[in-house]
DNA sequence: GATGCCGGGGT
DNA sequence: ACCCCGGCATC
């Protein structure tokens, strides 16, 4: 999408527009310097590699400025994530969890508490609320995912110089292999990209403020809550308590919002359960809570009716991806033709989209399935032991709906092996009979 | 062990 | 699309 709106070549200042990132000082004098790259014909071709860098980049989730060290912190484990399901659809932002986690406790679990609540609670409550309330103007104020991708590659050219300049420390192979795939305009059949945003949201009482960056809360907490306004030098670093930050995943958002927000009330309400408001735990080390002790429910309170809702679905879209991918193979084709395995009788209420099935079934047909997978064993597929465990059940469908052997003769018995030659085809490739059908 | 056939790889 | 084969389930 944007990857076009850049390689179009929108007018500098619009670009700029977007990326109000940090280097004010760069961007003035690049804007300085607009006037005259758009005549000199070298500059002019730096400039487009600059654009392609752009585009480059951009398809790839980077975080942003960082400012403070839990946020390069925070990258790097975004950055690490990013890799290890990279292999996978982008959407996969599964926060750090586990495997046998995973396996050991039942999925509601994982959703509710555990490893996962880091994430997946304390954000709830306000990150889709970060058009809310308060809003100083701020430099690092919200802005869309999209801006945010298009900055960054800013830095790149005007920091490091036009060549293949020197990107994130974290994502160095991620970018140059982009890079070099964009600028070799070689189609490679790139997944979706990925777009996780990391926010910080105040923590402070009736505030809800999500801002995104690091710098910008703390300060957000500083002025506003802390009453200091001197800079951030003189801070002692009690701003860390009162925010947390959150962890988004834009694509997953999106998509949930766009393909599972019909059906996501019934998505939802099996997994959110977890009664227990649960405070957010946030990254902080001991969780020092605001010194507001009984109110510590009001920041998310705030922002936990409907939209709060559907960021569970999000996480938990993230987190299911790798189920996505193996169970919505088989949950489409139940609910089409073979029907013939008995475990889709768990599917049977549902005739809604494919998605929610996959997605339901699971937890549904799982427990019972899992420990007599008399096929499931055999099919010793070699993927992560979730998806195994997980794909299990619709497995017992294909299972089931493999043919059983057929009783008539068939060409090898019939002809033997030395007349293999007048098997029928399928036979002759092992597949199934078709002279002999039963 | 023989047979039937699915899933997947190679061309 | 054709061909082949590994491997599993069943006989």
């Amino acid at each position: 999408m944007h990857v076009n709106f850049t390689l179009n070549g929108a007018p500098e200042g619009q670009k700029m527009e977007g990326g109000c990132l940090s280097p004010e000082a760069v961007e003035e004098q690049r804007l300085a310097d607009g006037k005259r790259l758009s005549r000199d014909p070298d500059t002019r071709s730096v400039s487009l590699l600059e654009q392609k860098r752009k585009v480059v980049s951009s398809s790839i989730d980077v975080p942003h400025a960082r400012r403070s060290e839990e946020e390069v912190d925070m990258d790097k484990v975004t950055a690490a994530m990013v890799l290890t399901s990279l292999s996978t659809s982008p959407l996969v932002r599964s926060p750090p969890v586990k495997v046998s986690e995973a396996l050991s406790g039942s999925w509601k679990d994982n959703g509710s508490a555990g490893p996962f609540t880091p994430s997946s609670n304390s954000s709830s409550g306000g990150y889709w609320s970060w058009s809310a309330p308060s809003d100083q103007s701020n430099p690092s104020t919200p802005s869309p995912p999209l801006s945010a991708d298009s900055f960054k590659p800013f830095r790149v050219p005007s920091l490091g110089g036009v060549g293949p300049g020197p990107a994130g420390p974290e994502d160095p192979s991620l970018d140059e292999q982009d890079g070099s795939s964009l600028l070799f305009d070689e189609p490679i059949p790139r997944k979706r990209k990925n777009s996780m945003k990391v926010m910080f949201k105040c923590l402070w009482k009736n505030c809800g403020k999500v801002l995104s960056t690091a710098a910008g809360i703390q300060r957000h907490i500083r002025t506003i809550h802390l009453g200091r306004n001197c800079d951030s030098d003189c801070s002692d670093g009690e701003e860390d308590f009162y925010y947390t930050e959150i962890k988004l995943n834009t694509d997953s958002v999106a998509e949930g919002l766009s393909s599972l927000s019909p059906v996501s009330p019934s998505v939802l309400s099996p997994p959110p359960p977890p009664p227990s408001p649960l405070p957010p735990l946030g990254q902080l080390p001991d969780s020092h809570r605001p010194q507001q002790p009984p109110d510590t429910k009001e920041p998310h309170a705030g922002g936990t009716t409907p939209l709060s809702r559907s960021a569970p679905s999000a996480l938990y879209l993230i987190h299911t991806d790798h189920a996505y991918q193996a169970t919505a193979p088989v949950s489409i084709p139940s609910s089409g033709s073979n029907l013939a395995g008995s475990a889709c009788t768990s599917f049977t209420p549902t005739n809604s989209s494919s998605f929610s099935i996959s997605w339901q079934s699971p937890p549904v047909t799982f427990t019972g399935n899992t420990v007599s997978p008399s096929k499931s064993q055999g099919f010793g597929e070699q993927r992560s032991q979730t998806i195994a465990v997980l794909s299990s059940p619709p497995r017992a469908t294909t299972a089931l709906s493999r043919k059983v052997r057929g009783e008539g003769k068939k060409c090898r018995k019939v002809y033997g092996m030395e007349n293999r030659d007048m098997w029928c085809t399928a036979c002759r490739w092992k597949k199934a009979c078709q002279r002999f059908t039963d």
